[in-house]
DNA sequence: CCGATTAAAGTCGATATGACCTTAAGTGGG
DNA sequence: CCCACTTAAGGTCATATCGACTTTAATCGG
């Protein structure tokens, strides 16, 4: 019992969640949108897959569309495709949302529809000061709760980390990211243990105050064993969304 | 520069990697596909996405279809989408895939499209001795890896076992989708000491020889906490891919 | 030289892990 | 009825890891 009008043909997006650290806060790439739906909301960066293309690909074309960065300093992961038929009133558009994750930088230009694009704190969003189009809003908190698990298994954190960069530095990107105290102690001993992560350069950086850091790059691990695992506790205390890996 | 061309409308599918534990192996439901392309060649159970339909529950309709059996006993989860241009010679079809875990099921009848469906040995696909059609193998490979990872970190294992079952039974889920061996007594430590995992029934089930085993049903945790990892050195020696979570 | 500041390394008790051993509770055979 | 056999369940112990904390190191401004 199989209609032609089954095999229903829909357009297909690719959404951003790109992630950077800034002032020592999380903050997400968003646009505000210049047409209708959604005029003037923000939402995340992302666009058409062309005829033809790639999904990366697109999703790498949008990055560098909506912030004019080489897409290869950047870690861009397809994390989950969201297929809800009412999610877009214009009519079908299913979405493949992407994860994005790099230093901070400048926004070099709007994207094609979007009015603006800039960085937003992530938590003006998650405590809806920020309100997003579409089913943006959910997919942000999945692409962070992604990201959250990814520091945990991987080495990614560094791609927040312009290259050389210190110990410090990195552990600010695991507590901006989750949103804990770590100890500085623990957390070197921990980092440098794990094969693959870091490579010392040798070289120190000297800040305006204080012990001279020593200054690293990345490794070439992907995983990191043993995992960097969230206190039981802490995990627990901020796990609203139950969304597993 | 955005053609009307550029937003292309393709058709999308499901496509389920479907795991069962039977005779000490890790099973896969495939199919034998009855028309062209690939005709006669296995491949995973799998369909369009009807208009107006969920991708979820397209996922969970094309389950029942193919196996017969009520989704609801099934862990059913997205894993990742496919988009190569080329993974389909018929034209632009991407395809989301889902891994579904379950207890061992007679497979009640073939798909609509499907000659015959069938639990076959996952070490045929991987050894070549099983060539999928169209992109499947890797779709295959890469659902073994997530099911793998997931394993550690979630308490998804349980549902490879009709309830109640016995940690014995639970430990040897883990032994064949990681392919390794377990000490049975730190197994046994984890799991019974992991909160949520396990709740004890207080019956036993006598075997044909040794001692009668507790039997147990699934708890509420979702998450494993602490998680159940493969120790370092057995990952690294079966990590052939490098895909991360 | 001193105090302030941050980096880096060390200490230590509690806990977890892996390898191994012992005891428990059934079965069937002689 | 005892015994050998099998599997379940629990215990032992040396080692590794973890979190909290302390100590030492390197640099600066004064």
């Amino acid at each position: 019992m199989r209609h032609s009008h089954d095999r229903e043909r829909v357009a297909v997006t690719v959404d951003l969640v790109i992630f950077t650290v800034r002032d020592e806060r999380l903050h997400v790439l968003l646009i505000e949108r210049g047409k209708e739906p959604f005029e003037g909301r923000h939402a995340l960066p992302g666009g058409y897959v062309r005829a033809g293309e790639h999904l990366d690909a697109a999703a790498r074309r949008e990055l560098v569309e909506e912030t004019g960065v080489d897409a290869g300093q950047m870690h861009l992961e397809q994390f989950r495709t969201y297929g809800d038929p009412e999610r877009d009133p214009r009519g079908r558009v299913i979405t493949v949302a992407y994860l994005a994750l790099g230093p901070d930088m400048p926004v070099a230009r709007a994207g094609t529809d979007a009015r603006a694009a800039g960085w937003e704190p992530v938590d003006a969003v998650l405590d809806g000061r920020i309100d997003l189009a579409f089913d943006h809003g959910a997919i942000l908190r999945e692409g962070l709760e992604r990201a959250r698990s990814q520091l945990e298994y991987t080495t990614v954190a560094a791609t927040f980390c312009r290259e050389p960069f210190t110990i410090a530095e990195l552990r600010q990107v695991y507590e901006v990211v989750w949103g804990l105290k770590l100890d500085a102690s623990n957390f070197r001993r921990k980092v440098t243990k794990a094969r693959g992560f870091l490579v010392a350069t040798g070289a120190h950086r000297t800040p305006d105050i204080g012990r001279p850091a020593g200054l690293y790059r990345r490794g070439d691990a992907r995983l990191l064993t043993p995992p960097l695992l969230r206190s039981g506790d802490a995990v627990a205390a901020q796990l609203t969304t139950l969304a597993l890996r």
